[in-house]
DNA sequence: AAGACGAAAGTGGTTGA
DNA sequence: TCAACAACTTTCGTCTT
């Protein structure tokens, strides 16, 4: 690209630095960045083509309508006006520009960002996790997979299998509470971008779930290891397997709760584990027979 | 009255033909 | 693609504490 076939869009200065390493195209004169990412401008036209659909280069409708908010904060808006120049026309070439060089998926980004923020931070997620579920959004972006999705669902998610990699798995209730996305979506559309993007998760263990169910009950940590002790004795009897992993460490939270004489009721624990008191008893029956934890409940019982 | 238990019917997802 | 299937839920009646 030679710096002569443009002009800066500011100052019409043709004296244009092209940072090829930073994939952008800058303004000797006043500075301002023409193109940036001008690498991913060129991949995602690609991908783009690998997948061999439709030209059209933006989400659904919902990432439409997001989009328009997002852009507020760039180049269309009044008060934006302002801050760029005093010049209509200057605003306008800007807002054209803005308009070209952006790309879809950069636009998306920011407000798939924004979104991502702001579950992430309702569900109180560590800042790995969150860094995890940009990368795994911004590759889900580039793969083409946000089409036909909703953008919301798949920063859900991504939010989700990011969870899961880093062993701080937050239930698909959970996730869908704060994104406000329904469960099955998010659930579908994390098989779909984990298949897509080859990430591979292993099964969730059940006492990754322990530690934050029992802070949620006020459980002592005795007990709460306890109930740890008690899932891999599970394991080891292949009870675990095939099993939703929330049922198992809430059965097991129960049973320790007992043995420890911090009893809570199946209706508690069932709460904050998001399962039924019928899946815990059937659990909690499971475990204690197979595991000859009946006197060890009973002895306790009596007190 | 509240909690525990279990039966029965329904739901959504997986699997295998 | 569809039907069978397992896990889980919802609902409800009964028993126990």
């Amino acid at each position: 690209m030679r710096k002569s076939t443009k002009e800066c869009p500011d100052c019409a200065s043709r004296n244009l630095y092209n940072n090829t390493e930073k994939g952008e195209l800058a303004c000797r004169d006043c500075g301002l960045i023409i193109e940036e990412r001008m690498i991913d401008f060129s991949q995602e036209w690609r991908d783009f083509e690998d997948d061999g659909r439709s030209k059209r280069r933006t989400g659904a409708p919902t990432t439409q309508t997001s989009y328009d908010q997002g852009l507020g904060t760039e180049i269309g808006t009044t008060s934006d006006y302002y801050k760029l120049g005093k010049d209509k026309d200057k605003f306008f070439r800007l807002r054209k520009w803005q308009y070209r060089i952006s790309t879809a998926i950069e636009r998306n980004l920011k407000v798939a960002l924004a979104e991502l923020k702001r579950v992430s931070s309702f569900l109180k997620l560590p800042h790995q996790v969150e860094e995890e579920a940009a990368r795994i959004y911004r590759q889900a972006v580039q793969k083409g997979l946000v089409r036909g999705r909703s953008m919301e669902s798949v920063v859900a998610g991504a939010l989700y299998a990011a969870c899961r990699r880093h062993e701080v798995p937050r239930t698909l209730d959970e996730m869908g509470e704060a994104s406000g996305i329904e469960k099955k979506e998010i659930g579908r559309t994390y098989r779909f971008i984990t298949r897509e993007l080859k990430i591979s998760i292993r099964p969730s263990n059940p006492s990754d779930y322990i530690p934050r169910f029992a802070s949620a009950l006020k459980l002592s940590p005795e007990t709460q290891s306890k109930s740890v002790k008690i899932l891999e004795m599970a394991r080891d009897v292949e009870l675990t397997s095939g099993r939703g992993p929330t049922g198992i460490a809430a059965a097991a939270l129960y049973v320790a709760s007992l043995i420890h004489g911090e009893k809570r009721t199946q209706r508690e624990v069932a709460d904050v584990a998001g399962v039924t008191e019928v899946t815990i008893r059937n659990r909690y029956k499971e475990l204690i027979q197979r595991l000859d934890l009946t006197e060890e409940v009973e002895k306790h019982k009596k007190r």
